[in-house]
DNA sequence: TGTACATCAGTGAACGCGCGTTCACTGATGTAC
DNA sequence: TGTACATCAGTGAACGCGCGTTCACTGATGTAC
């Protein structure tokens, strides 16, 4: 209706718009359901166009990972401040991505995508999020025997987690509930809860 | 060389020897690198010969991951019986498995096959390859306060090692020294290890 | 032991499909003078 | 302020490909008598 809506020869953010389109796309039916084609269609514009900006399939998809790494990251240091419960609070953050944007969490982590190292964006943006995570052991290091073994076992975890409720093995339902109980069980902090 | 090499017309095994180039396929190049006339080729049988073991593509896909959820549980069976560690045994059993069959791995709790109920051979499999963890848990209850959240916590843990693994994003020459180090530190149990 | 015949396990040609990518092109934009 | 022109961002037709699946078929097997 508006002058927005409008098809303009020029579309003037094409690259965002295939991204946010395979974005939608991982969603909706996984990495399988994602063509370079069917992005351009859900944008209006031909398929040729998109090579303007993407110069193959898998570099849209490696973009389009390297945005949920940022986004994945934001969330995570926005947890990170919920200061007496950061690590529960970051697990909890970690979760709730990935249920909520499904499809491209497991992009950000399939073959599709990782094991190319000609991404170095992609690369960057993954150390980034992942960087908290870490950080936020390191700071009350003192409590642990080996911080690295302990941020690594935080972060596989939650990372389990995540992927047994997307995976549909355990039950979505009981996702928020589960991840509370196990990021503050006593076997991890000392002190009873409840 | 031998007869056993012959190409019959009746073949015999055909539809287990698809499960098996299937499987190889999925190490090879992840779901994307499988296809029934794939597998049809590599076992050396025409396209049309699939259909009388699969009525389709995702029913061989299912019984893939079936067999991938035997062999799991049939690792894990193994490792329980080590005694005094049997849990620190079986997360490694688990680590290996993944490590070893990953894009058989990856299936089994991929999208492709998890979210349908029509496969219930596929459920029964899985159930049985994870009741061990849960009994093995469960056989000394006594020392945790919630038995099932611990289960479940133990799995997550080496579900997302093994996933963190074999996605490249821990380093996976370190998978055996991090998965012993994670599944005995004295976070989990008391006394000191080493 | 021999034959007839139903059943089973394959073959091979064909279908329609959507894909990624390339090509030669055209319309829109913005800058130099 | 006006025009020329390089550059940029699209179009649309076409390519070759491998896929899943269907069809009508044929060769092999095994059982009844």
């Amino acid at each position: 209706m508006s002058t927005s809506k409008k098809r303009r020869y020029h579309h003037g953010e094409l690259g965002p718009a295939l991204i946010v389109a395979t974005k939608t796309l991982l969603d909706k039916g996984g990495a399988a359901a994602v063509s370079l084609r069917e992005a351009a269609r859900r944008v209006g514009v031909s398929p040729t166009a998109t090579y303007r900006h993407f110069a193959s399939k898998e570099s849209l998809l490696a973009a389009t990972a390297t945005v949920g790494f940022r986004e994945l990251g934001a969330a995570l240091a926005a947890a990170s401040t919920h200061e007496p419960e950061a690590l529960a609070a970051m697990g909890m953050a970690y979760v709730r991505f990935a249920l909520a944007r499904r499809g491209l969490f497991r992009l950000m982590f399939s073959p599709e995508v990782t094991n190319r190292l000609k991404y170095p964006e992609l690369k960057r943006a993954a150390d980034q999020a992942f960087g908290w995570l870490g950080n936020s052991l390191q700071s009350d290091a003192s409590k642990h025997r080996n911080p690295r073994v302990e941020a690594i076992a935080a972060w596989a975890l939650v990372h389990g987690l995540a992927q047994l409720f997307i995976d549909g093995i355990l039950p979505e339902a009981q996702a928020e509930t589960l991840t509370r109980a196990i990021t503050s069980s006593p076997s991890r902090k000392r002190g009873r809860s409840r």
